[in-house]
RNA sequence: GACUCCGUAGCUCAGCUGGAUAGAGCGCUCGCCUUCUAAGCGAGUGGUCGCAGGUUCAAAUCCUGCCGGGGUCACCA
């Protein structure tokens, strides 16, 4: 059975087809008064003008067609020509029955899924990852799951920076501090030692190192530049230490990433396409769509209207400019413009069935870059420019609304990140002292570990994507309010009351709601499928999150307006349970798309 | 300068393919645990939707201009 919204709109867009007007007018949508109504259809204040009679007049007929459907028990017209509809409790309590027993908890299938290949984390090889990479992380599992979920077929790939400049500061900086390592010697023709000469924590003191000399110093930075054209080039010991760099960040990634439940697929790289960095350079030379500026090979984007050179003071800027891709620089290195473009080449020609779209979870500050590479991919009939796809994000904040820092000024870790919610997760079950006294030292530490999760993902999830957000931690990790834990609370409470139940020989049975908050509570179970296919058509989880967060307050209000397993009518125990066996359903198979899972106890 | 995102309650934010009295959380004020987890629930408080025009029966929502803030603008990614 489909949802009440949905069926009540195909009725309503029939009653409008059937007076010749669009079926789309039929849209019917949970009402904003659900003192006066269930639903409401505003199509006929829409038609009116087209169809050249009055909105009231439109309503009522609509109103008369939809008086007749099994679902309905009212429908009214109000004010302008607002439709309000009330169904029937057979029909809410046939639905909450269907919700349960749904193999999706009452969501449904997107209409066209598509192959897609998901293209988030891109953490850089040697630089820990930091609160910036929680977004693209938790937004691109959430999408990945999301998808899976409503039948796409998805490939990610964290696509990490292992090719750039870095790599370059990472290399000189350690033949200064160990010129006699084996990987330095151009004599030497392997097999280099299998053990890496680093560890992750080098890694992160001489990246750090590298870039702040390079900064001050263009010679030192010029010999990083050369270093990394040296290893793009394939120079064996440089490539030798990429690949133990890369060995070594890829171990200390995983355990960041797995903190948060965050997966992939693959776990491929920039590197990854040198091998294919040639044949692009080829094609977009022998289509002549480069040319060379200043010693680089660039590719020209602008298109009519843009790019208008203007002198000044003897210099050349661009009056809406859309810079062109930097193929080759001057050095003859490749940059991400260039990988970015072979990574395409890759997934379109070497992976398989192409996919039907490559959909980019990166900062919203990359979005010109992107705008730059799918141009360039379209030119080249990679990929047409509409299936490329770069979902942006807003940065983290701290709470005086600059991007977070430390206490210190320094970048955050998301290690550190991870460990202080931990830490609060903690402080905050202490405070609350809720844990049943029988629980193990392991079972408490899952739970806090569960509410740590929960807080980051859902606090970073419920935000719009595009804007900027505020990262306070004590907020997020409260009990209170539209937090993570509250649903995790919501949910574990459900799954208590079954419990109990159970244990007493009470078990779901037929629904048959009739109270205002259970009526509620199915209305709210009606809006999953909506919810999640709003999510995954605007690339936004927050709607998600809205949706479980109502759920898990209908329920609370449920909860503390009605027994449920304590009710003593069997008949209407036996339906609370069922509608509490709908919610904890419902509520853990969304929550699951959002990466959170619920313990049994907290 | 160009492009782009944002400006809604004291704070943090939803709502923006136009529709009824603009919502939520926090905060603040009340009330509710001898029954299922009170980490909860209920009630109240609080808004010139940045400003000015325009389109419309109807604008937080669409259009134009302005003001304020963030971001980006070819050799770091």
């Amino acid at each position: 059975m489909a949802s009440l919204a949905k069926e009540l709109s195909a009725a309503a867009g029939a009653a409008f087809e059937a007076m010749g007007l669009e079926a789309r007018l039929g849209e019917v949508r949970r009402s904003d008064k659900p003192e006066l109504a269930d639903f409401q259809c505003n199509g006929a204040m829409a038609a009116a003008k087209a169809a050249g009679r009055s909105p009231r007049e439109i309503a009522g007929e609509i109103a008369a067609a939809l008086k007749a459907h099994a679902l309905v028990l009212s429908a009214e017209v109000a004010g302008p020509g607002f439709i309000n509809l009330r169904v029937s409790d057979a029909a809410l309590s046939a639905r909450a029955e269907a919700v349960r027993r749904d193999a999706m908890a009452g969501g449904e299938k997107a209409a066209a899924p598509e192959r897609i290949t998901l293209d988030f984390g891109g953490p850089n090889v040697a630089k820990p990852m930091h609160v910036g990479h929680l977004r693209s992380a938790v937004i691109g599992d959430t999408l990945q799951r999301l998808f899976r979920f409503l039948g796409d077929e998805v490939v990610s790939d964290t696509h990490l920076g292992d090719w750039g400049l870095q790599m370059g500061h990472l290399i000189t900086e350690l033949q200064d501090e160990q010129p006699s390592l084996i990987y330095f010697d151009s004599g030497f023709t392997g097999p280099y030692p299998a053990e890496s000469p680093v560890t992750m924590d080098d890694l992160a003191r001489l990246y750090p190192q590298a870039s702040n000399k390079a900064k001050a110093n263009e010679a030192r930075n010029e010999r990083s530049q050369k270093a990394v054209a040296e290893m793009q080039a394939g120079r064996a010991g440089f490539r030798a230490l990429l690949t133990h760099f890369i060995n070594v960040s890829v171990a200390s990634l995983k355990q960041d990433y797995a903190f948060l439940n965050v997966s992939f697929d693959l776990w491929k790289g920039e590197s990854d396409v040198d091998d294919l960095i040639p044949e692009v350079i080829e094609r977009y030379k022998a289509k002549g769509l480069a040319v060379e500026s200043g010693g680089a090979w660039i590719v020209p984007l602008a298109r009519e209207g843009e790019h208008i050179p203007v002198e000044k003071n003897g210099e050349i800027t661009y009056k809406n400019a859309m810079p062109p891709i930097l193929l080759i620089n001057s050095r003859g290195g490749t940059g991400y413009h260039t990988t970015d473009l072979a990574t395409i080449l890759d997934r379109v020609e070497h992976m398989g069935p192409a996919p039907d779209r490559i959909v980019y979870v990166v900062d919203q500050r990359q979005a010109q870059h992107f705008v730059q590479v799918f141009r360039a991919a379209e030119k080249l009939d990679l990929m047409p420019e509409d299936r490329l796809e770069h979902i942006g994000f807003g940065t983290v904040n701290g709470t005086d609304g600059k991007p977070f820092k430390t206490r210190e000024g320094g970048v955050l870790r998301l290690a550190d990140l991870n460990s202080m919610a931990l830490e609060e997760a903690f402080r905050k079950i202490d405070a609350a002292g809720k844990l049943p006294e029988d629980m193990s030292a392991e079972e408490r530490a899952d739970v806090a570990h569960k509410v740590a999760v929960a807080a980051l993902r859902f606090s970073d999830l419920m935000n719009t994507r595009i804007t900027n957000y505020v990262f306070d931690l004590d907020r997020f990790t409260s009990f209170e309010g539209k937090t993570g834990p509250y649903l995790l609370y919501a949910a574990v409470r459900v799954k208590s009351v079954l419990r109990k139940a159970a244990e007493a020989g009470h078990q779901p049975g037929a629904v048959a709601v009739s109270e205002d908050a259970e009526r509620a509570l199915v209305l709210q179970l009606d809006g999953f499928g909506a919810a999640l296919l709003g999510a995954r058509e605007k690339r936004m989880p927050h709607i998600l999150c809205e949706h479980l967060y109502s759920l898990a307050q209908a329920f609370s209000a449920f909860y503390g307006a009605l027994p449920i397993a304590s009710e003593a009518d069997a008949a209407k125990r036996a339906s609370r349970l069922a509608l509490a066996d709908a919610v904890r359903y419902q509520l853990e198979t969304g929550l699951d798309l959002l990466g959170i899972t619920v313990p049994e106890r907290m």
